[in-house]
DNA sequence: CCGAATGTTTCGCTAGGCTAATTAGCCGAG
DNA sequence: CTCGGCTAATTAGCCTAGCGAAACATTCGG
């Protein structure tokens, strides 16, 4: 059998696995066709992902300062994506939460590459369905956060990709 | 056996994986340590991809008008990563390509991604190499072109992810 | 010389980011 | 009750990056 060496290289594997996921996951992006820029779509999807949101928090998700939190969602609120609402209790507060149409938004952006990617899958027979049950065991820990050793930050805040 | 369906249901499984995806090519992105903004990195690797490149032919693609190519160009020229040189038959024509600088700051910025992702790989058992192999194999399937079947530009310009 | 091709300059626009100052609201001390 | 201090968000003002359209310069090919 000289099927490849049993000593995978993992400097090579770690290679391929870094080029294909960039271009998949490129060639995913370019799908994504929610005609909103980066972070715009960020934002929202952070909304979406942690629900009703004080914009202070959302800032600090982001990693950006308030004034550009408060423009970004100023524009999600614009294109009617995101509601704001003040705090019934203390009215500095504002929250902002994915509207109807947001949702949508999100849904279809989803759908569409959900499609795409579906659509290739079908083409696959049983054998390369088994790799890509195979890859997602391995992606989705590849994919998660990478220690929980050392704490680093005071406060952490969780980011989601997308 | 309650192990999940044997109708391992496509759509899931494309949404699984789409989000696998995204979130190790984001983090993956995050250490690439160029310094370089996304549209001058961009601009590089398909520089160092296709070899010396004509302005005009970066600018399609990179899928950007005229001017903008020529300002990305000077900047990468500017930071010693590309070098022009006017084509000795027709001195309307520039060509860039990467200098021995750009060289090195690409294999840098590879190298790093390739390490972090090895350093990861390396705590896993057989079993889940196993499963990073089968990745490979499907997913540098999904990342190549998806239509030879259906041509749609008339200029079909290739570019690479990264 | 004329027209086409190739880059470049100029100018204006938008997005996105910051700091500093401001507004509005909460709350505790006096 | 009201004053002072704090917090949350916004406004004002400024900067940079990135992009394109229009005009320009240069060069080539006939």
């Amino acid at each position: 059998m000289t099927k490849t060496p049993d000593t995978p290289d993992p400097l090579e594997m770690a290679s391929r696995l870094r080029l294909a996921t960039a271009r998949l996951a490129r060639r995913l992006r370019q799908l994504s066709g929610t005609g909103l820029s980066p972070s715009q779509y960020s934002a929202l999807v952070s909304v979406d992902v942690h629900g009703p949101l004080t914009l202070g928090h959302l800032a600090k998700i982001e990693q950006v300062a308030p004034p550009t939190i408060t423009r970004v969602a100023a524009k999600l609120e614009d294109d009617g994506l995101v509601a704001r609402e003040v705090d019934a209790s203390d009215r500095r507060i504002v929250r902002v939460q994915v509207t109807a149409e947001g949702h949508r938004r999100l849904d279809h952006s989803r759908q569409r590459r959900n499609l795409w990617l579906a659509q290739r899958l079908d083409g696959f027979d049983a054998g390369q369905l088994a790799d890509v049950a195979a890859a997602l065991r391995v992606l989705e820990v590849l994919a998660a956060e990478p220690e929980p050793a050392v704490v680093v930050a005071v406060e952490v805040v969780e980011v989601e990709a997308e």
